[in-house]
DNA sequence: GTGAAAGCGCTAACAT
DNA sequence: ATGTTAGCGCTTTCAC
């Protein structure tokens, strides 16, 4: 124990003068911007390892004067609706992280493939710093990624993925367990002989359904735990409010037995008047929007699977802004968040 | 709309113009370090408040060269145990901050009051910059409080606190709601008839245990909802651990009916093994410790009730070092963590 | 291909 | 009581 291992944090100075080099030519390394003899790459690279040198992001956030141009590709939403929730936390993060980013929104139809390869087309012409997307269209996104690949544009998935693709960060939850927690949760109290499961009309048959994972995880645990237990399920459609209700109500009519609901979108809020009137019924629904907590204070809903929505934006784009930022890749490439049980006793 | 309002925002400089002074005086008004006139004073403040200017962060912590001296007076204890984890937050907090601070821990002994004492006595003779602290001997704690008031020290409580006192923050959860959350789990399944109350031999008779608030809103919400159950406290005796299984056992005997068993500490991995042997008994615990979710993932226990204990230490030292540096205080004096339910299919 | 130097916005010691 | 100034560690432009 000498004076000496007082320690001290290396710097791009000590960095430099370790490799013997400036600090301009550290810089340039670094970021691989071009113009650098090899061998000083690997002097300076050498002298980073050695020193385990890392930027002091408050300085980087300091100094930045280039804007980072962030393409969002995600699905177009409304007001209270889950993509809402994730739109805030990037616009938050971007405000509060203290990069220099320039957000740039590229809102596709769900519904519509062609608006997708629209909003793919724009963004590639635009040329963006990195791209934060999800995956509705599996196959456009595959072809995607490529391109964003070849041309050396960082990308990385948000609430869920496609696998073995070049992206550079993940961060979402891990749909087929939320499904199976959200299934436990609902049988929690007795073993029920029929389920239903509500969906949306829009998911009818709709090849790539990104709700696909959870509600197989939802289906599995019930076929494990409860094999006579009958699922049967019903479709509501969100655009036309006013069928909502009868649909709900033939649905019982034809399986009287039914005493436990579940949706696995985020959309559990559209049953909760019906459940309102039917308060023998058990409900368990996904995501913390603002209307679910609503239907879960009312005492509608038993049990909200879910995680911080914006919170999981905000890490999302936080780690990629470092990233792109320092060079260095996010020490995990997949972030799964942690699924909360809510519960009307630990609202808020 | 004209090109001026490209928001721009204000800096020290701003303010010092505004306010036609210069930036260190700005800078000696906004930490109150003296030697101003009340003029120059209200006129700086005006022009921070008309031009919304706060401090950018990132400057701040890369331009701070005095380090704060945090003291920090806690509970003393071992690896594993639940303060160590608030200390593990203190810790990663202060390396990843970037504010200059260096904490001091003051460690007492929780069942020795003349421990705390001292502790607060070396604590006031090293005049720290700031104190964050818990509360279990209530009315040291009051007259600890008093004090740093005199001094204008500010401090914070974590983890539970006295109302009404001079402190700037208290981050930490509502144990009350915490105890009828776990009566909740605990009689999710069924309604028992008797309950078991397992408690720590330390806390027999002690006044001012920090446990009782979540035992009695775990009372409570049995009195209320199962008025014909009868609760029966058992003691173990963590420092003799061969004991603790005897104790139960001659506890289960004494009580052959009790099917439910809670703590409302967060010990309930030292129930474990008695759970593992008799698979029939439910099991309901709090805070989120390693031991606990082993016993959780092991199948002893139902569920947890919990919080991100590292995370609220980490929000805690945050916010503490945010206001001390900028001299703003908290936006929210309260900061009431989320709390978790944890079961095996939502752990990690 | 590399180095020098001017900031980014703030802090705090040092003048006055 | 107030102003001046030298950094903090990094980025980036400009010259060589």
């Amino acid at each position: 124990m000498t004076m000496a291992d007082t320690k001290t944090i290396p710097t791009v100075y000590d960095i430099a003068r370790e490799a013997g080099v400036s600090r301009g030519t550290v810089d340039r390394v670094l970021h691989r911007r071009g113009r650098f003899s090899p061998d000083t790459e690997a002097r300076v690279l050498d002298a980073v390892k050695r020193l385990g040198y890392s930027a002091n992001l408050n300085a980087a956030k300091l100094s930045t004067r280039k804007t980072r141009n962030i393409a969002c590709l995600l699905p177009s939403f409304s007001e209270g609706e889950y993509w809402a929730y994730i739109n805030r936390g990037i616009m938050e993060a971007v405000d509060e992280l203290g990069f220099n980013l320039a957000p740039a929104m590229y809102l596709y139809d769900q519904t519509d493939i062609d608006s997708f390869r629209d909003c793919a087309a724009r963004l590639l012409e635009d040329a963006p710093d990195g791209v934060i997307l999800n995956v509705v269209f599996r196959e456009e996104v595959i072809r995607l990624s490529k391109i964003l690949d070849e041309r050396r544009i960082p990308y990385a998935f948000i609430d869920n993925k496609v696998d073995g693709l070049g992206n550079m960060l993940y961060v979402g939850i891990d749909p087929y367990r939320s499904g199976q927690l959200g299934a436990f949760l609902l049988t929690l109290q007795d073993c029920p002989s029929e389920i239903g499961l509500v969906r949306i009309l829009r998911d009818k048959g709709r090849k790539g359904d990104p709700n696909e994972p959870r509600r197989q995880g939802f289906l599995d645990y019930i076929g494990t735990h409860f094999p006579d237990t009958a699922v049967h399920t019903v479709f509501i459609d969100p655009s036309a409010p006013e069928s909502i209700e009868p649909a709900l109500e033939g649905f019982m009519q034809e399986h009287p037995d039914v005493r436990h609901l579940a949706t696995t979108n985020s959309r559990i809020h559209l049953v909760a008047s019906f459940l309102k009137r039917h308060p023998g019924i058990h409900a368990v629904g996904f995501d913390h929007l603002d209307r679910n907590l609503q239907a879960l204070k009312d005492g509608c809903v038993d049990f909200l699977v879910t995680h911080r929505i914006k919170d999981m934006a905000k890490e999302c784009m936080g780690l990629f802004a470092e990233s792109l930022s320092t060079g260095v890749p996010p020490s995990e490439k997949n972030h799964f968040v942690h699924l909360d049980i809510l519960h009307r006793l630990n609202l808020e």
